[in-house]
DNA sequence: GCGCAAATCTTTATGCTGGCAAGATTGGAT
DNA sequence: ATCCAATCTTGCCAGCATAAAGATTTGCGC
């Protein structure tokens, strides 16, 4: 990590920033993921991920014009983050259900901002890409499931009710809505709700 | 609808206004309903609603002490019309998780502060009283599916599987994730849905 | 009716936030 | 060495949440 000198402060030369030149657009977002960890998305605040970053309140906004283009990188982000760790998981429903529910609790600044799109700019083509390409991970996990029921349509009924419960797992997972008598590991528990859905032959 | 004289206005004695004395509350909170419709519950204004409704912008801190007081008798009276809801929609479990469904795009603005906890007090114990009357009904619905298998917790699996693809569907079809090749009718397409976890005999 | 306490609502004030504009500094290219 | 664009700071303004204090209305005992 290289220290680089910083502009004028009264009767001090230089001072050191923490982060090389450049990085303060990813060093912004890892202080927007600690800041929703700890109080959510809602009371996200740009001035607070300034002082956060040791940065003057305006600089997050000459980065991403707005909250609302800090967010949506971070939706883009997490759309991304969120295709690889479905694509890691492999071809098996079931640890491609298990991931996307991993990813919601892991990663759970992100996931909360992507499905909430009153806060970012949910239409950006950025934005649309991403979701596609996390949309077409979760499709490869279903398409590996035997076709052999004939009922038209059936493929798109499966993706979408898998898509539906780990989705809706994950987000009562992350409201605390869950009763206190599931599983404390929320893999396990997804796993066995997962296979509720998908039973093996 | 009774219209009673309002306080001192400069030049004028008597003003009205157009709801009861007292029921400042349920008017507030169909404001804030049709505010979150619109642009989201993080952007809810209490200086707006204030506006909305026509008295100062304190009036709405004097009765929910502040902005998550009202979100949460928002997500109170949510959660008692959830119970409602589930309890009318009868005994079978399809026709229950329709309700849920239809319940989400009806009451939107209800749904999406209710598993929203970081914007109110969830741990408030009338919020948790009304959450135990939604899950109970919910439960109700599960425990009309026949009890063939013999395996322990099966049952409690079903609730959470059920409950976790109802949500699921719920807010995707909220948030806009779906595709666009999704049935239109949120109802019917998450009949189908709910189908493939409870298969007809 | 009368008077008083409580509830209801307004006014005033303070600190924080988002967004805009202008200026200072830095880094890189020529 | 010089210029330019990107980066970051300072200053500013309007809107918001919240608190405190004052004004008005309502309910209630008499």
């Amino acid at each position: 990590m290289v220290f680089l000198s910083m502009q004028s402060y009264p009767g001090v030369m230089t001072v050191t920033r923490p982060y090389h030149h450049g990085d303060l657009p990813r060093v912004l977002l890892q202080a927007a993921v600690t800041a929703i960890e700890e109080a959510g998305p809602a009371a996200l605040s740009l001035r607070d991920l300034a002082r956060r970053t040791g940065v003057s309140h305006a600089a997050p906004t000459h980065h991403f014009g707005d909250k609302a283009g800090l967010l949506t990188a971070l939706a883009v982000e997490g759309f991304d983050l969120l295709a690889a760790t479905l694509t890691a998981a492999g071809d098996d429903l079931l640890d491609v259900g298990v991931a996307y529910v991993d990813f919601a609790v892991r990663h759970r600044a992100h996931f909360e901002v992507m499905f909430r799109p009153d806060l970012y700019r949910a239409d950006a083509p950025e934005v649309r890409a991403a979701q596609e390409r996390a949309g077409a991970a979760l499709h490869t996990g279903v398409a590996t499931l035997p076709p052999d029921r004939a009922e038209p349509g059936e493929a798109r009924t499966d993706a979408l009710a898998a898509w539906s419960i780990v989705h809706g797992f994950a987000t009562l997972w992350l409201s605390g809505a869950l009763p206190a008598d599931v599983e404390a590991d929320p893999r396990i528990a997804a796993r066995t709700v997962i296979r509720r859905l998908f039973p093996p032959p």
